[in-house]
DNA sequence: GTTGAATGTTCTCTTTTTGTTCTCTATTAT
DNA sequence: ATAATAGAGAACAAAAAGAGAACATTCAAC
């Protein structure tokens, strides 16, 4: 059985990994448990160690592992329980089964990434002031694809794509007091098409 | 398992890579990373390369190349990178600072659950029908919170929280062709505080 | 082709950071 | 009293980070 100072050691240390990706130095975990002494913290994981709920890569730095099997209940993976569905003037759906959404496959992946959104030019999808888009990065789109593009090398924007038959392309915002704009196709560049959109209320 | 300066090295390369479609020198890696020397750089690519991370051209300029497989199995963070701000109009700025976006940051948590929205009721704060929200379980709320409502206990509904001063809350809809319903304190149960929403368009 | 600047490669060296191993002290429960 | 738990901190070992020189190769201009 852990002692609490151990235990909280190891709390630290997964919640550190769940954040960053990788293993904190006994300082920073000296310092995230309240104590001043790495060498403490040095003892505390050698206990961990022979309990099997770490591993430690002699000598590396932070190269400690956590042991999953461990302590099964604790959910490393970026999952959170999807309850059911709501509806106005609903009530919540029997919960059949438990599922779940998993983050990482829900926008994870090399090719992603992230743009902070400013303005309201797609206000009318939902995407708002402030919103963050996940961006798959692509050169290509299809009609009706939300786009990031760039105009003539420089400017660079969130539309909705339309391709028009006679060789220009239409940005479209989704947004009713701004207006569509067509180019000519050469002067359009695709840098990504939008797969994701998050906001936080935090 | 990477070192930081390695993890650093490489997320500036697939920033880089995103951003202008071809691979950085190593005197472009030096200096995005923070460091004078190449000599150091290179160190890190071959680690990098030795991990199945990139692909290296030999002697080839720029030749470094992202191996997309190995990064998902090795990025067990939820992290995706933040390129930047992008609006109407404007060139992609830099964010100063925060140079990602983590994921389990953004609403893991033990309490947090997630439901899917159907319905229309708070489409013009940008929730849409489909979207899912994610809610943190707590019993009380601010004036002005969306809240998960239960309604005499059986129904559940997803609203904006307004107290009134005579002991009444009115659950307030964000769509002008819906009607806010007050009801009495003791008919509301509030579920939860909706602190995230996200969509996927794929 | 030849050439030269730019870039990649390979070194060695130093400094900084971090892990490891100690010893010492304090507190608490049995 | 004794043992278990906590903690401080010194001293040392090792890894990681970094500078920079020297050389090799590419690639584009001529």
């Amino acid at each position: 059985m852990l002692t609490p100072s151990e235990r909280k050691t190891l709390k630290f240390i997964q919640k550190y990994c769940m954040g960053k990706g990788y293993s904190p130095t006994l300082t920073e975990i000296a310092e995230g448990i309240g104590i001043k002494s790495k060498g403490v913290v040095h003892r505390y994981l050698k206990t961990l160690e022979s309990l099997n709920m770490v591993s430690i890569a002699a000598h590396r730095k932070r190269g400690i592992c956590l042991n999953l099997e461990a302590y099964e209940n604790q959910s490393v993976a970026p999952i959170i329980p999807l309850l059911g569905r709501i509806a106005a003037g609903q009530p919540i759906e029997a919960i059949e089964g438990r599922e779940e959404i998993n983050l990482a496959d829900f926008i994870m992946n090399p090719d992603r990434y992230a743009l902070q959104v400013t303005g309201d030019s797609m206000i009318e999808v939902g995407i708002l002031d402030g919103d963050t888009v996940i961006i798959k990065h692509q050169n290509i789109a299809d009609n009706g694809d939300i786009i990031v593009a760039l105009i003539d090398g420089i400017e660079a924007t969130l539309k909705r794509l339309k391709k028009l038959p006679n060789g220009m392309v239409l940005l479209v915002p989704e947004n009713k007091l701004m207006e569509a704009i067509s180019y000519e196709a050469e002067r359009i560049q695709i840098q990504g098409v939008v797969v994701g959109q998050l906001r936080s209320y935090q």
